[in-house]
DNA sequence: TCACATTTAATTGTTCGCAATTGAATGTCC
DNA sequence: GGACATTCAATTGCGAACAATTAAATGTGA
């Protein structure tokens, strides 16, 4: 009686791989909610910041590359910065099509206060780093092949 | 001069395990929607469809555990779903808080338009399927560790 | 039996995420 | 220089995702 193996049917595995990361990434996000909420922000909000604590006064263009966001997803988001003065949104002199994105420096002090957070994420997924450092790995080298697969 | 090695750096986005994992994610939704466009769903939707091909006439208590989605969520998407004549939503005759989901015809027919949806996936991942296995394992039990802490 | 807690879906309001479109600014080619 | 395409952000509309609340049905204990 031969029986397909559940774990093992190709079939089944893109669900499987697919809802994992899917899953895992909300089970992230309601471990980050706590935090973040101390800061003021949502995680996609957060992860903004995280690009301008690296470098400000930035296109939108910038931050959505590196996000893999687009213009719908970071205009109303960027005005809600905004309207919680962390930062400040000015046309482009040179480029009167680019706006720039800048902190305030209240963008700029909240730097600090979200110095506990990776520890906190560490702590909770309750996993050596070198594993979640070879974990992410893969996980962007899995990430980099699908988004080259979808300009075809 | 002692200098953080920014490949070290916790508060930097790219070594972010959560990011890695958010936006494999939003890569193998962007996959996805071509094929299941062809299905008239949409990615949760056809999570929702695969947990009722397996069983159906469950209440939406189920589907929120096997997800790990509310009533919130699942109540407009599954009267999406009623609206697309693929499931039928009935109070429970037993216990009347609940709504038993069932699939209408067109709901169970839908699954063989289905079956073609794993290949491309797995075509995309461009992983042999023993790597996207130990993945898959990594990431499900990132997950519910991450879960587990939630509840505290 | 009756008061009370629990369970279950539904609802409301806010924020993402993206496709499609718009409109202004810039670049390119003849 | 002028027609044309391209780039960039903003907008609109729809579908998640979730917190918080509501309301009805059910379970429990005195």
């Amino acid at each position: 009686m031969p029986r397909k193996s559940t774990t093992l049917d190709p079939q089944r595995l893109d669900n499987q791989i697919c809802f994992a990361v899917y899953s895992a990434a909300h089970a992230f996000n309601r471990v980050y909610k706590p935090l973040l909420d101390r800061l003021g922000l949502t995680y996609p909000q957060y992860l903004v910041m995280l690009v301008l604590w690296e470098r400000d006064d930035v296109p939108v263009k910038d931050i959505g590359e590196k996000l893999f966001l687009d213009s719908g997803t970071l205009t109303p988001l960027l005005k809600r910065l905004e309207a919680a003065h962390l930062v400040k949104r000015t046309r482009s002199r040179e480029d009167e099509r680019q706006v720039l994105i800048a902190l305030t420096p209240q963008g700029h002090a909240l730097k600090e206060k979200a110095r506990a957070v990776p520890q906190s994420i560490l702590a909770a997924s309750d996993c050596s780093v070198s594993e979640l450092v070879a974990m992410k790995d893969e996980i962007v080298a899995l990430r980099d092949r699908l988004n080259a697969v979808i300009g075809e």
